[in-house]
Formats: C-alpha cells, sequence, structure tokens
DNA sequence: GGTTAAACGAGACGGTACGTCCTGTCTTGGC
DNA sequence: GCCAAGACAGGACGTACCGTCTCGTTTAACC
C-alpha cells in the first residue's frame, strides 16, 4: 500500500494580493476616519482601495472584520506584561499602557466601533470575542495570577473581579462617558485594587 | 396688568394617535426579539405595526430611538434608590436590582443593541447618553453622595471612581464577557467598593 | 298631482368660499408655469394658495380638473364664430383667432397637458372631451355648416373632414412639431379647405 | 507612423443581460394593457420582470421609455414608403398602412401614452420626437418630395403642409376624437391632398 | 339666540412608489 | 485561478404625495 501524503491542495494560479489585501486595510481604516462606521461600505473599502468587491468577500466574513485587521496591522496594540516581581509596578504599567492605547483616537474609535459591531453581528461577535478580548483578558490575567501567587492580592478580590473591574473602567469609559483617560484614574484605580497596606492598619480614612 | 399667557400655539388638526404610536413599540419590541436588531427594518416594524412608515418617521429619529421607548415603555426599569440609611444597604439594594433587570433577558438585549448603536450613530449616542445613561448613573449617584456626607466611603474612593466600576463591571458583562450575573458578585463588588470594617484586623469577612 | 319642486338639498353652514376657489385657480395656474405639470401637486397647490387639501378635493376631481377651470378662468379663450355672410372670412377668422390662442405659451402649455392628461387619466379624458374639445369642434362647425348651406365647401370634402383636419394640424403642431403658428399657416389651410374658385376653372394655380 | 487604433475602452465584466431586457419590455407591454399607464410603475415592471429595480434605471430613463422601446420591439410598425411610380398609389399605400397600424389597439394606446407623455416629461418629449416622429415624418416626406418632383402635388400646397395634414388627422383621431379608422377616410384625404384631376381640365398627368 | 351643519385651515394617518444605495453573487476578460 | 470591473436580483432607505380622516374654528340658516 502506498502509504498517503498530505492531499495536496493543488494551488495553481496566482496567490493571494498582498498588495490588494494591504490597499482594503488602508481604505477601510482611512474611510471610516473621514466617513464614520455607518456609512462605510464593502462597495466604498473596493473603489478606495482600486479592489473588486469579490476580493474583499473572499478573505473577509464583514466589514468589521476587515476592520479588526486593518487595527492590528495599523495600531501597535502593545500593553506591557512583563514580571516586574510585583503587582504594584506591573499592574500600574498596564493601566498606564492601555490608557496610552485608549488615547489614541483612531484606535479608540474603532474599538468602539469592533464593539458595537459584535453586538449587532452574533457572528462577529464571536469571533471579536475569541479573537481580541479574550487575549487582552488573558494579559491581565498572567499579571494577576502571578501576584495571587505572590499573595498580592486584597482579601475577597478575585482575580475575575479585578479583570471585570479594570476592563469594565476602561471600555465604559470608551463607550458611555467618553470621559478622557486622566492618569489620576490610574492612581484611583491602583488604590482600589492594590491598595499599599500602610504599616499599622489599612482603610484608616480618617 | 393682565398677566401674559403663554402664546399658545393654537394647534389645530388632528392629535397624534395613541393606538399607532403603542403598536410601533410593541412591533419594534416583538421583531428586535425574533429577527435581531440587525435585521430590523423601518419598513418591517411600520408593516407588523400596520402603520405607515412616516408615521414611524415624523415621531422617531431612527429605529434606535424607537427601541430606546419600546424598552422603557415595556420594561419596568425600577431600581431603588431609596435612602434606607447607610451605604451597605442601599448600595446592595442597587446592585441587585441592576442585577435583577441585567438577567432580564429582553432588556439585557435592548440595552446591548442601544449601547452598540450609541457607538455607530453619533447623534443617537448624544440622545441615548444625555436621556438614558447620564440618569442611571444620577440614581447612583445620589446614594453615594449621601454615604460620602456620611463619611462611609473608603478612603481615597471617589464617587466617580465607583460609579465608574460599577456601571463598568456590568456594562462589561453584558457586552464583552456575557457572563451571568451572578448574585455572588454583588458580594464581591460590595466587599471592593463598602468594605465593612472588622474592628480588629482587615479582610475579615465572615 | 302635486308638481314636483326641486328637492331642496337644505343647505345650512357656510357657503363656498370664493376667496379660497379664486386662490387655488390662481396658484395651480403659476405653480405649472414654474414647476411644470408633472411636478404639480395638489399639496403644492394647497400649501401655495393657503388652503387645506381637502377643500380642492371636495370641489375637483384632479389636478388636471383644476388646471381645466383656471385655464377657462385665466384666458379668454374667445373665438370667432360669426356669421360674416361666407365661408371665407369666416373660416379665415376662425384661424386666425385660433392660432393667436395656441401662440400665448401658457395657454399652449396648459392645452398640451390637458390634452396630455386626457390621454393618461380615462376620466378625466371623458370630462374634458365633452366639455372641451365637443365644443371647440361645435363652434367650428357650425361655421362649416352655414357654407354647406351655402354651397361653398369644395366636392368631397366633408365638414367633419375639415374639422378633422383644422384641429388636426393645430394640435399636430402644438403637440408633436412645435413649430410656431405662422399666420403663413392660414394662408396655406384655406387654400386646401376653401379654395377661391377662379372664375373660369378649379385648381387655376398659376 | 503608426495608423492610430481606437482608444478600445477595455470593457471587463459582464454584458448586457439580453434576457432581463427582453422580460422588461413584454412586462411592460402587458402591464400597460392590464392595468393602464396610469397605473404602470418601474417597481411593478420590476416585480413581473423578475428584475431588480436598478436593472431598469440602468438601462432606460423613464418607464415611457420602457414603453416606447417595448412598442418598437413588439409590433411591427412597418409603414410602406417604396417608390410605387405615383403620388395616389404611394400615398394611398402609406394612408392605408398607418391607418392599419392605429387601428391595432394596443398600438394605438402605446401611442397615445407616449404622445402625452412626452407633453409632460420634456426630457421624454424630446427624445420621443427625435427618435420616433421625425421618422415618421421623414418617411411620407420621402413620398412627398418624389411627387413634387414629379409635379403631382396640388398648387400651393407646400410638402409640410400634407405632413402636418396626414399626421395632423391621425393624431387627432387617436388623441382627442377617437373615432375609428374608417378606410372611407383615406378617400377622403387623398380627394383633398391628391385629387385627381378630372379629364377634361389641367393636371391631368397620368 | 341657541342649535346645527357645512366649509374651512391644518395636518396626522395608512399607503404606495419613487430613485438611490448597498448587499452578496455571478460573469467576463486580462494577467 | 486570482483579479478588477461591473451587471444582476433583491431589498431597505428616507422622501414625497396620495386621498381619507380627524380636529377645532368660523359661518350661515333654521328653530
Amino acid at each position: 500500500m502506498v502509504p498517503m501524503t498530505e492531499p495536496v491542495p493543488v494551488r495553481r494560479g496566482p496567490k493571494r494580493s498582498e498588495q490588494s489585501r494591504t490597499a482594503i486595510l488602508v481604505a477601510a481604516f482611512e474611510l471610516t476616519g473621514e466617513v464614520g462606521y455607518a456609512a462605510l461600505t464593502i462597495e466604498g473599502i473596493a473603489k478606495r482601495a482600486g479592489v473588486g468587491k469579490q476580493t474583499i468577500y473572499r478573505w473577509w466574513d464583514s466589514k468589521a472584520d476587515v476592520l479588526l485587521d486593518a487595527l492590528v496591522a495599523k495600531a501597535d496594540l502593545f500593553v506591557s506584561v512583563a514580571d516586574r516581581g510585583g503587582l504594584e509596578d506591573e499592574l500600574r504599567r498596564f493601566l498606564e499602557d492601555s490608557f496610552a492605547l485608549a488615547r489614541r483616537t483612531p484606535v479608540a474609535d474603532i474599538l468602539r466601533t469592533l464593539m458595537a459591531e459584535a453586538q449587532i453581528d452574533p457572528d462577529f461577535g464571536e469571533r471579536f470575542r475569541t479573537s481580541f478580548l479574550h487575549q487582552r483578558r488573558g494579559a491581565l490575567s498572567a499579571i494577576l495570577d502571578r501576584a495571587s501567587a505572590r499573595g498580592e492580592l486584597p482579601a475577597g478580590v478575585s482575580v475575575p473581579l479585578i479583570l471585570d473591574i479594570v476592563f469594565g473602567v476602561i471600555w465604559y469609559r470608551l463607550l458611555a462617558t467618553r470621559e478622557p483617560f486622566d492618569p489620576a484614574l490610574v492612581d484611583e484605580l491602583m488604590m482600589v485594587l492594590a491598595p499599599r497596606e500602610p504599616a499599622t492598619s489599612r482603610g484608616n480614612h480618617g
């Protein structure tokens, strides 16, 4: 018997055009900025990118997916997660990086948009949650798990709760109040989530 | 001197049809449940309600505005804010009521949808924020201001921060994690926001 | 037997407002000139006339009927029919008057429009034919009948044929060629319809 | 030097669908017969033809243009113009053919409608005149020019006048009197337009 | 002089069609 | 076989009018 080789996909013809892909992402990014997501259309992207509509439909499921790719391609979404030896340092750094990201207007706009679309289009919601939100949550989770192992977390405050609070506050600001991401907010959050224990007792609020 | 009467706009002609208004709200509510917001159309609402499209356009700016009205008309959105003498009681009650609301599937679905639309349609966003979100925030704010006056708030934790945390956590669950509003979460939140000070030690939560 | 009196409609309440009627006719006339018949609407007439739509619907069946009334009210549609003793004189006079009428731009425009609407709206067509076209035809018919009695008509040329030719040529110019109603055309028509018999032989065209 | 080739518009993409075009013309024709021109709508044509509205708007300017195409496609609008050696024969043949055409109900109905629409929609009017009326006029004009060259026309009767009379009578019957196109009318018209010279007197050019 | 009914300006209403826009699919010809 | 171009069926958009129907006011005729 002949050993099975892998079924060889028989791909003939040209490979995916990187040039088209890039043009599409750029067009989507720019158009969102210019006309807003509501007025963003596949046709508009195609025309701006000098591309056939089919080329977009071939590789993405929706305009939100294009935008998600565009966001990742365009913006450096780095947030520090490195082990710096203590919750204080690491959490503060995470918050500062996250706030800095949320202050970059086009990034914030697209995040808002994607979170919105995730509510309206359930399929995209699934993709957005698993490919983006879970990943973000995992990053902070790593920091907090280390802190938990070190016994740095306040009693009664679980890791999931802190995740909910941190991301909750960030997204709530983005989506609801739209107030600026003031650095002072980092301090306030630190106070609640990683209170520095005074020598004698905590909670001493005169 | 004769007291000025208001200039009387002399409205002649037929009055707004309450019957049509109700039929539209019901239709919008039902259709959202049946086909989802993405497939909800003004035309569909009009047809279901047995109403001309113009009658919808005459009184609402968008399908999201219809849905917002429908939510308010349909759901009892009551959340307790009464002065019960102490933060502990009042905040817990507020959280429990809010969670209960967020557990009612159609209510949660419409809240998600409206928050999403608020991101995509800036005009509706403005209306949603001022007519709905601000009001909710004001309710909790009243509780917290009273508590602040009583000196019940932990040191370093401002009222706005608590507002952000409470609503942040609620909306983050609704929009992002979609995890159930477990009653235990109330306890956890209370622990962080209104820690019961035991006389001797911290974290003693019996 | 008691003689039948008319059934007495027992009309109480206000009489038809002549002011409204006039305002409507004027508005219809003006608007037709300004925006054209295609863009003429009952609503537009009502608004321009400062009148409720119902007032128009109460007294007219269609915008074409309003326009027909407006035409009659506005334009002096007199065409000479008087017995002048000979076909030559009378027919020439009739043609000249008719041409003069057809040269008055707004009159021609409205005639075109009404003839057009008569094709498209069969009910109005019926009214237009009986209340307007028949009357015109009757006028010329009177002239020709007199001429026929005097033996002035060329052999083999019946009255109905002349009616068809005269009105045919006029309407064809109005509707199809839109060429000016040149006075020379009167002469040409006279030549065909009422050739002046030279003493000796007919058809003597030197 | 290389001869310039035409710039070659490089038409890529699908060609116009003949199937859709035909379905549209048939639907327009049928619907006009069934519900009348006033109730004919682009939407109705599209639905009946199983076609998107855009496909109609892409290729035609108005429902009247569709109908004009439908008329040309559906009806054999042939009218004899051949040189038969004498005005008598040729004109009689032209009249008989034209009358026959005007007796075919759907043809007459559509002609009426198009002439009407030409009055109401000036743009269509222009197209109708140049693409249809001029052509008809040209046909008869050819006959008459030949006759004129042969000296067969009665003195004082110009070619344009005959054109006006012939088409005037036909259209006037179609639009105004709606009386049947009786064959006797041909004889009457011949008598006026091409009088057979009695044996004795002049003009006898047999 | 009070009653009653019609005509009125205004405009909300259920509808229908408009002409535009975009969807996602399909077709063509070039590379 | 991917691609740009773009025609296609479909369907919603938001607008404009249709003709009907209140509404409250004004104006006669009748009692």
